[in-house]
DNA sequence: AACGTCACG
DNA sequence: ACGTACGTGACGTTG
């Protein structure tokens, strides 16, 4: 039996195009994007190695092809984003490169890539003949049958799998055979094409519904009879009545055209050989080494390559024991780990193996001995190179150890170097530093069962070669920015401090949470009761697009806006509507009281560690654009502050027994930072004189001396404060307090004129950026924003923006680094019984012996404020409590 | 996976 | 004329 392998160029270039994008070193010198080229042909030799085809074919779509459908239906595909322009360019390279491949491509005009496909799919096969067709689109099932099988490529953990879907597999999926996927789209619409379909149904009615009707023209015809009427659900039926045109049309455009005449035979098709030496060129051109080598089309040519190849090796020996070693002051390693099921574990994984820069060689170690790991790691005279150490630290805490003398995080030194770098992965370092994929080097895990260690050490060994590599790389560039301050007096020290904050951990009441919870499900049920009732039916609350539907058509409330995917519900629309409608207020209070209960006792209470009894958040260090710290599994910077009942969430953090929390905050820090950067006379007046500073501002803004000011002045000022910080507009500020955008403009105008320094450093400052791609924040933290450069003026607008805030945000969250540093520093040298266990951007909590508590008071306090020297001082509000709530 | 929404600073 | 305040993370719905 013969093989047609047909591809859907768009849609595989798409997934290859979002796959590695952030890839930023798939570009040649000059720049040019070859991310989509690489990751398309990367599946394309996957599948042909998988199906080895006899005849293959990739169609594209052609510029008029979706016009046919869009006659039928004005809105197919209507607000499609516009391919970007990074990918727009690849679409001919990739057709010149298939062409010196000597696959035969096609694009017909009238016709969508799925049209080709169906085509020459339904034309082609038959028992002699199976078709693949290899596509990221789902909407290809449908041609599915018994010769006929559909290829999903699916990007994994950064490896490309490939699911496989026959008849029977979309039996199982749909419950439905493959043809019946025209019928249920036909019903339920197709968002991401903008097929309308019947509104109202979705994928579960509408397999309802085949199940018994089998096609959109039989279901009608029940529908239709008035003597069927009492199988149906009187609002189904009406839905199903009145959109009966919708679902019609939606068939007919959801239906892949399989009779387009084609210009070819089967013939046509065949495989043939590639025409080498254009191929070379190209992929040379586009510096694809990889398939060069994988095809060995640089044989002849003893190249770079092969110097590459030969360079990025390192010997790697196995040894029994770390005491084999010989580790002098510096120690570059890799831990190597396993996920572990362990539920008592902080961080779930196990220390497997150990690789260690030794001179010119890596030794590697299987099941290194904790005792061994625990002399190496507390040994301050050696200091530690590696990747991800506060992982390590957390890790090896959890062993027992304590590491000391960590001197260089490499994922540190790539976000310091540019914070836009969002990939961590050891891997990602390597691509952008070295210019290297490391996966080239390790050879296949080999699935041995008897001996399954002899791999390990090669692949390790690679790791610790490219830590030291990029350590190398890195240090260079760090050095270049005048950023290795920063680095080594602020963030390296800060891993140790995270480290402990992710090991200690925050201890959570859980019975008092999930009696909060048992109050708060009460209330829901009742609200959820009253909000059918007022509505007139039943219906998913959290669904806002059920919701708007409910709130602007059937009630015909005013005010509706529009978003993408249909009416907007948020907050600000809603309480503008408190006096239109009884059911928005039951709707707000259900909103607000479904949060806590899904985010912060249901999603809460799993994190509770069954040993510990704590919650041990991780706190990332190289995510934020501005070098604020992030916490996630679960997030603790957001735990309810803002309104009581929220509030109520904080009871259940409370300090372990005859332990007391010390609970810090910064003071207005990030306005304060705004008058020192900006050296503002007045604003750093107002400081000095220690003034209620948003009522100073409304004095100011509107005129009035201090004491005349009135709350509704200084509400307006303290947004403008806000806003201030933010890269005020007008509107935004209009939007904030509720009045018309004149008005804000005229406020934002006064604040301008009266904090002229503001205003010029607000100038200034993006001014500097524009020329030169970034800015600092006082400690040399640098963030780019090549947003400035953009042709929209939007996006610009929004790196103006980003280039006032980021000094602003980023110099107070230096500030707060210098201080967790300090703090650590001066807990661990006075041997006090303290801990830290939180930080919340100004806000730092440690849990304290109780008998201790005045003296870590003074320390925190102490530390926070003499963090570093601005042209004001620095104020802190420190607080002893018996849980987070008490804490103010 | 994207979106809307909402919790925090 | 357009569409807008900075920085995050989690959840539920929808496709």
């Amino acid at each position: 039996m013969e093989k047609l392998l047909l591809i859907d160029g768009n849609s595989i270039m798409n997934r290859a195009f979002y796959g590695i994008m952030s890839n930023k070193m798939l570009t040649t010198e000059n720049g040019k994007y070859t991310n989509a080229l690489y990751g398309f042909l990367s599946i394309l030799f996957k599948n042909l190695e998988e199906v080895k085809p006899d005849y293959i074919l990739v169609a594209f779509d052609s510029k008029t092809g979706a016009n046919v459908r869009k006659q039928k239906y004005e809105g197919y595909k209507k607000s499609r984003h516009q391919m970007p322009d990074e990918l727009a360019q690849q679409m001919p390279e990739i057709k010149e490169i298939l062409k010196a491949m000597n696959i035969q491509t096609l694009e017909m005009s009238d016709y969508e890539g799925d049209d080709i496909l169906g085509s020459c799919a339904k034309q082609f096969s038959n028992e002699n003949i199976k078709s693949y067709i290899l596509s990221g689109d789902r909407d290809l099932f449908q041609l599915i049958d018994d010769n006929i099988i559909v290829r999903i490529p699916r990007t994994k953990m950064g490896k490309t799998e490939t699911e496989i879907y026959d008849t029977e597999k979309v039996k199982q999926e749909y419950e439905m055979e493959p043809e019946g996927l025209i019928e249920l789209k036909a019903l339920m619409g197709d968002s991401s094409d903008e097929i309308p379909g019947v509104p109202g149904v979705g994928p579960k009615t509408a397999t309802e519904l085949l199940k018994e009707y089998k096609t959109v023209e039989n279901l009608y015809k029940a529908v239709e009879d008035e003597s069927q009427k009492d199988k149906f659900k009187e609002k189904l039926r009406t839905k199903l009545i009145e959109n009966k045109d919708l679902a019609l049309i939606s068939k007919k455009i959801g239906k892949i055209n399989t009779k387009a005449e084609l210009p070819f035979t089967l013939e046509d098709l065949k495989l043939k050989e590639w025409n080498k030496q254009e191929v070379t060129k190209l992929f040379k051109y586009y510096r694809f080494n990889r398939f060069m080598d994988r095809f060995e089309l640089n044989k002849n040519d003893n190249n770079i390559q092969e110097e590459d190849k030969n360079e990025f090796k390192i010997e790697t020996v196995i040894k029994d024991s770390i005491k084999d070693i010989s580790i002098n002051n510096e120690m570059i390693y890799y831990l190597e780990t396993e996920k572990s099921e362990d539920e008592e574990k902080i961080i779930k994984k196990n220390i497997i193996g150990i690789g260690i820069l030794e001179n010119e060689k890596v030794v590697y170690v299987k099941n290194p001995k904790i005792e061994e790991l625990k002399e190496i790691f507390e040994n301050e005279k050696i200091e530690k190179i590696g990747y991800k150490l506060s992982e390590d630290y957390v890790l090896l805490r959890q062993n027992g150890i304590k590491t000391k003398s960590i001197k260089y995080d490499i994922e540190v030194a790539g976000y310091d170097i540019d914070p836009n770098n969002v990939k961590h992965k050891l891997n990602d370092l390597a691509m952008q530093f070295l210019n290297i994929d490391i996966e080239k080097y390790i050879p296949e895990r080999q699935i041995n069962l008897f001996e399954n260690q002899s791999n390990d050490k090669n692949e390790i060994g690679i790791y610790v070669l490219a830590i030291k590599r990029i350590y190398e790389e890195t240090k260079k560039k760090l050095e270049e920015e005048g950023s290795l301050k920063l680095f080594n007096e602020i963030e390296i020290p800060l891993i140790t401090v995270l480290g402990e904050i992710q090991y200690n951990g925050m201890l959570v009441d859980k019975e008092e949470l999930t009696n909060f919870g048992k109050e708060l499900k009460q209330r829901i049920e009742e609200l959820t009761k009253e909000i059918y009732e007022l509505a007139g039916e039943e219906f998913n609350i959290n669904s806002t697009q059920q919701l708007g539907i409910i709130l602007f058509e059937k009630l015909k409330l005013p005010g509706a806006k529009k978003n993408k995917k249909g009416y907007s519900t948020d907050v600000a629309i809603l309480e503008k509507l408190v006096l239109a409608h009884p059911i928005i207020e039951k709707i707000l209070e259900y909103r607000t009281l479904t949060k806590l209960n899904s985010t912060y006792v249901e999603g809460l209470i799993p994190y509770i560690n069954k040993k510990t009894g704590r919650i041990h958040s991780y706190f990332h260090q190289t995510i934020t654009l501005t070098g604020r710290i992030s916490s996630t599994e679960p997030n603790l910077q957001n735990i309810p502050s803002r309104e009581e009942i929220g509030r109520n969430i904080k009871k259940a953090f409370k300090p372990a027994d005859g332990y007391v929390y010390i609970d810090a905050d910064y003071s207005q820090i990030e306005l304060r930072v705004l008058a020192h950067i900006a050296k503002d006379e007045n604003m750093i007046n107002a400081f000095k004189n220690d003034e209620d500073i948003h009522r100073e501002v409304a004095s100011r803004v509107f005129g009035v001396p201090m004491l005349e000011v009135t709350k509704e002045q200084r509400r307006r000022a303290k947004a403008v404060n806000f806003g201030i910080v933010y890269g005020i507009t007008d509107f935004g500020l209009a939007a904030q307090i509720g009045t018309g955008r004149k008005e804000a403009k005229t406020y934002i105008e006064n604040y301008l004129e009266k904090y002229s320094g503001i205003k010029k450093y607000m100038e200034n400052i993006t001014e500097k950026a524009k020329e030169l791609g970034y800015v600092e924040t006082s400690f040399g933290r640098r963030r780019y924003i090549p947003e400035l450069k953009s042709n929209n003026y939007m996006v610009r607008e929004f790196g103006k923006r980003a280039a006032m805030n980021t000094p602003i945000q980023g110099t107070a969250a230096d500030i707060m680094k210098i201080a967790m540093n300090n703090v650590y520093q001066k807990l661990e040298e006075s041997g006090l019984d303290a801990k830290v266990i939180l930080q919340v951007h100004d806000e730092l909590i440690l849990e304290v012996k109780e008998e201790q508590k005045e003296q870590a008071k003074q320390i925190l306090k102490e530390c926070m404020e003499n963090a570093t020297k601005l042209e004001i001082p620095l104020k802190v509000e420190v607080t002893d409590a018996k849980s987070w709530y008490e804490a103010k």
